[in-house]
Parts: C-alpha cells; structure tokens; sequence
DNA sequence: AATAGACAGTTACAGTCGCGACCAATTGTG
DNA sequence: CACAATTGGTCGCGACTGTAACTGTCTATT
C-alpha cells in the first residue's frame, strides 16, 4: 500500500505556501491601506492597464466576475476608482483609477516589488529553476 | 516608478497555481467520493496516524479547530469515522477511521500519489529544485 | 478541598464566495 | 425589420470560513 504524508502532498503544500506569503503579503499593504485580495488584484490591473471594463480585469486577474463586480463596487466606494459607459457598448463600463486610487497604487508597487524580491533572495540561486517550474504549471494546468 | 505586472507576481502566481492544483485534484477523488479539502485533510491525516484528536489534526495539516470540528462532524455521519472519549483527559475525543473510512482511504491514497507523481514528472529535472524552493519556502514562512 | 486559569471542542454570527437567475444592451438570423 | 441568442454586469441564495463566546474538563495555587 503506497503512503501518504499529508505534509508532504503537493497540493497541500502549495496551498500553505500560497496562503502564508499571502498573509504575508498583507502586511506589506495592511498596515497603510485596508484591501483585500480581490481589491489588491483590480486595483492592480487598473494600476496596469489605466483603462478595463470589470470582464477584462476578470480575465487578466482570473477572478470570478461576481467577485470583480464586488471589489469594483467597493473601491468605487471609497474613491479610488470610477467606471463611464463605454459608448461602443453601453452594456459595459470602463473602469479607471482616481487620482486618489493612483495615489495608493504607487505607494503599495515598490512594497510589493520589495516583498517579492526578499523572497526571491531567500530562495537564492533556487530562485531560477524554481520560477520556471511555476512557469511550467502555469502552462500545464492553463492547457486543461 | 517600478512596474508590476499581476500577472507575474508571485503570491498571485502560487495562489492561482495553488488551486488549479488542488482544483485539479479534486477530479482524483470526486468522481467516487464526495470530499471537501478539509474532510480530505481529516481523512488523510487519521490514515497517516490512526487515531489523533482533532486538535492534533489542526495542527498536522493546518487547519482552525472549528473548521476540524466541522469536517470530523460531516465524515461521522457518514460513518467514515467514529469518536471515542478519552480516558486520561474526558475534554479530548479520539478519533479513528471506521471500516468504511479505512476502505474509502486506501481507494483514494494512490490516486493521490499518481497524481502528485503525474505533475512531478511533467516538471521533470525541474521537480527536483522546484521541491527543494518548496521546502525552504516552508522554512522561511514557518520562522514567521 | 476550593477556586481561578487554561484548554478541547462546539456554536452563533458576520463576512465572503460562486452558482444561477436576472436585466439591459447587442448581435445574429430569417 | 423582428425576435432569438449572447453578453456585461448585478443580485439573491446557500455553502463555507474565522472570530469570539460558551460548555465542560483539567490543573495549579492556595
């Protein structure tokens, strides 16, 4: 009978790992802007793109379009975007960052940067072959 | 202005990786049994050890106690389970595998092991350095 | 032996999520 | 041109989650 060390499993791995450097994460934008991950992720696609409606930044950040339509609404909310009619397809809105929403996109990027950064030194010369084996599952799994 | 692009950052890079994976998983065993992550977790971890608390299951993999008492609830009345009082200390609850359980356990165990060996190879000599930055991920993340 | 604090496990509650139904606008088909 | 099918976005609902409060048991201090 094969075995199985539930600590050693694949998918239970990575999903602590994944969940402990978004915890971790947090702290970086936590302790100056309150945002959740959905929040984090549109806001950073506008920050990216200027210019989206909510089925692109659903695409581009894989997020459920209810959860996008959320996180939009929220952030709207609070200022840091603001959504006109699109006038090829008034079904759709096209999304912006505010100049206040820009304000804290800025702040939050070299955070980011640096976080991801520190993890990448930690790893060191593992860094490399360790990205491009998530580079390789990201093709595995986008192909099923 | 330093750029960041979501698309290549890495706590959104794990996470999407992270539950693809685990997504994917889930066709392992759905398809005969109708598991939850954390009813899965509970199963593997009372497989791996026989019998444990559920306190003691929290801790092996990871889990808030409440989310444990919920999963050992759901899998009791599937009769996958059973719970006894202990003797040394009346607030704890051993835990151990029914037949059933057991039986439900060996089905899923080398799928699981399949599985995880199907993604490894597919990383081929990359598997190796990708397990490794895993490990020292865990590490640095473990010292937080 | 009595009582205060810690501890295992459960529950109520509020927040979050995705599915499916929905509305309004658009596109395709006859 | 009508009307059926599709699409962007929202909303209600049920499922699931963690926090905090609670119950019952144990342990330490007196």
């Amino acid at each position: 009978m094969a075995k199985l060390q539930l600590e050693h499993f694949l998918p239970y791995r990575l999903n602590r790992i994944a969940s402990a450097v978004s915890q971790d994460f947090r702290s970086v934008y936590g302790p100056h802007h309150d945002l959740t991950i959905p929040e984090w992720r549109v806001l950073a696609t506008l920050g990216q793109f200027e210019e989206m409606s909510a089925k692109a930044i659903g695409r581009h950040s894989a997020m459920h379009k209810t959860k996008v339509s959320r996180a939009v609404r929220d952030l709207e909310e609070r200022r840091w975007l603001k959504r006109r009619e699109s006038e090829e397809d008034r079904r759709e809105e096209i999304l912006t960052l505010t100049e206040l929403g820009r304000k804290v996109y800025r702040d939050i990027v070299p955070k980011a940067v640096a976080f991801e950064r520190r993890i990448l030194d930690e790893l060191g010369p593992g860094a490399k072959p360790f990205l491009d084996a998530l580079e390789r599952l990201e093709e595995i799994f986008s192909a099923r």
